[in-house]
DNA sequence: TTGTATGCGTTATCAC
DNA sequence: GTGATAACGCATACAA
């Protein structure tokens, strides 16, 4: 920077960078002539040197889904406090992509890394997360061989079951569950649960009703008229997103089946769309903001001591009952 | 990086940037060393020393919105084709981070800039902008003294016009308009169209009825209640964004008051929630991935050419007929 | 307490 | 076509 304040550049360096020891005397000049100079520091130069860009890498599946919006932006709260900024990039829930863009944000020298993955078991996947120098934040994701990183997870199993077993106390019997790739922990942990709820009833496992076919809104959609087609269809569908529940509403209405009269709907993460509809769709609930929250917590705690071991914390989930359950029999 | 493949730093970085001056004997040693040395290339360096960062920075109100992950996801897929990276920031809607936003990103060096301004009016904020150098895309603003600025702007006057003349040719009266600040452009074009409708009809102008309030959920929900407690309510509601619809309908649904029955309502932006509820909300529509690309590519034409002149993109609106709109009297 | 000097990992400008 | 070298702007070790 500008040397005619009459100053050192390591005098100017340590004003910014609030070093203990400087003079009042000095600090005032500098800053002075910062302000008379019109001083702009240049970040990239201060991480490139300081060996730390202070900037945090995301990796999230789609950021037209409003969860994943809110855990972003739960967790920039508590990022940009400590002066961290946010490089956002989306997977397309695609297991390449997700590589790609951990390799691209590690060659650009990113902190720390907070992931939500598309598949937890693909080797390359894990192996270029495994080539990160720096703490990993897991969104909802079991990676095994990625025991250095720490995870945000949420208790689908308990929601899960509870909404099970309430749709099963109202009478039905055949019980769907849509929800994503069992690839990723929400998805296998639900139908785990799922199943567990229909092993303490007298009831046969539906193992034909289980979906787990991924969280776009297309596949909500083309399920939906796929098991209702059936010779025996559900009086009852569990719906693993707020994503994939547009397009289970769409083919109920398009079929012409009024969720909470002609068949039970559950949906998961509570949206407008799940609060407003007409009947209100009962959902399995969870702090969505105390996700990012989280995951910035546990990524800055090991960022300010990376001696911190990595943590796991576990988020509850609610059933929210609502009109779109109801007995199978009226 | 590793000069123990026997070749110099120069020829390394000649081959990753692919200079055309470079043998094919050299190019594949190098290559070869690169796979076999595991070299991870540090693009803070590069950016510091290439004098760009290849990095565009994001400032919008909220990424919870549906509308700007949206918009924010179709701009990535434009530029991280040509290599750029998004360092997403959020304002919620405060001029004030606005600026602090603008100034970080500047620090960080990003390359361009693509922003939502809360407030289009605030000298502070303008000012700071101002001093950014590299192409700037205003989303939806109309900025005075950022002649320089690119801009993707919507044209909401159109569908505005047309909603409210529906609205009137069904015999309704009294419209109430809810939509955000007068601070920003959707809101005082919308307010403009709405009054030039008005005029064009013989029905006095409900100056009451227009809440220029803020794009919030809340805003929503206080304008509904307030609105309806009138000795002379409106019988029918234009309501700004998917944001406030939510508290529009919170409210409505708190009162008893039914939409498409008791009150037409027309809400702006398509998302599932004006599609699925019941009835179907008819909406002012606009294709929102086009606003994102449109941006990505008014910021990569004037990175790649210096040279070109600011341009300006507007998109049209569409009124979406559905059944929350009927006439007033059944 | 302050100034000087070095290096972070690249790219670009030279010579060769 | 290739190699040596300077410089990008800052932080820090060391000298003063």
């Amino acid at each position: 920077m500008a040397r005619r304040a009459g100053v050192a550049l390591s005098s100017v360096s340590r004003v910014l960078n609030d070093h203990p020891d400087v003079s009042e005397n000095m600090r005032s000049r500098v800053l002075e002539a910062i302000a008379e100079l019109g001083y702009e520091p240049n970040l990239l130069a201060a991480s490139l040197r300081r060996g730390s860009s202070r900037m945090i890498g995301f990796i999230v599946p789609d950021l037209r889904n409003p969860l994943f919006g809110s855990i972003v932006t739960a967790a920039q709260d508590g990022l940009s406090q400590q002066g961290y900024a946010a490089v956002i990039t989306t997977s397309s829930s695609d297991a390449d992509r997700d590589a790609d863009m951990a390799r691209l944000l590690r060659h650009r020298q990113v902190d720390a890394l907070i992931v939500s993955l598309a598949d937890q078991t693909r080797e390359d996947l894990i192996e270029e997360l495994r080539r990160f120098r720096g703490p990993i934040v897991l969104l909802d994701r079991e990676v095994d061989g990625l025991e250095d990183a720490s995870i945000v997870e949420t208790d689908h199993g308990s929601g899960m079951e509870q909404a099970t077993r309430h749709l099963l106390s109202l009478g039905h019997e055949r019980v769907a569950l849509l929800t994503g790739s069992l690839q990723v922990r929400p998805s296998a942990q639900r139908v785990q649960a799922f199943r567990e709820a229909y092993r303490q009833s007298a009831l046969p496992y539906p193992e034909d009703l289980v979906r787990p076919v991924g969280f776009a809104p297309e596949f909500g959609e083309r399920s939906t008229v796929e098991l209702l087609r059936r010779p025996s269809p559900p009086t009852a569908l569990i719906v693993g997103s707020n994503q994939l529940l547009t397009g289970v509403l769409r083919s109920l209405r398009r079929l012409g089946i009024r969720p909470g009269v002609d068949i039970a709907v559950v949906s998961c993460d509570d949206v407008p769309l799940s609060e407003l509809h007409n009947p209100p769709i009962t959902v399995i609930d969870r702090d969505v903001t105390e996700i990012g929250s989280s995951a910035a917590r546990l990524a800055l705690e090991r960022l300010n001591n990376p001696d911190t071991p990595p943590r796991r914390v576990v988020l509850p989930t609610t059933l929210v009952l609502r009109d779109s359950t109801h007995s199978p029999h009226g």
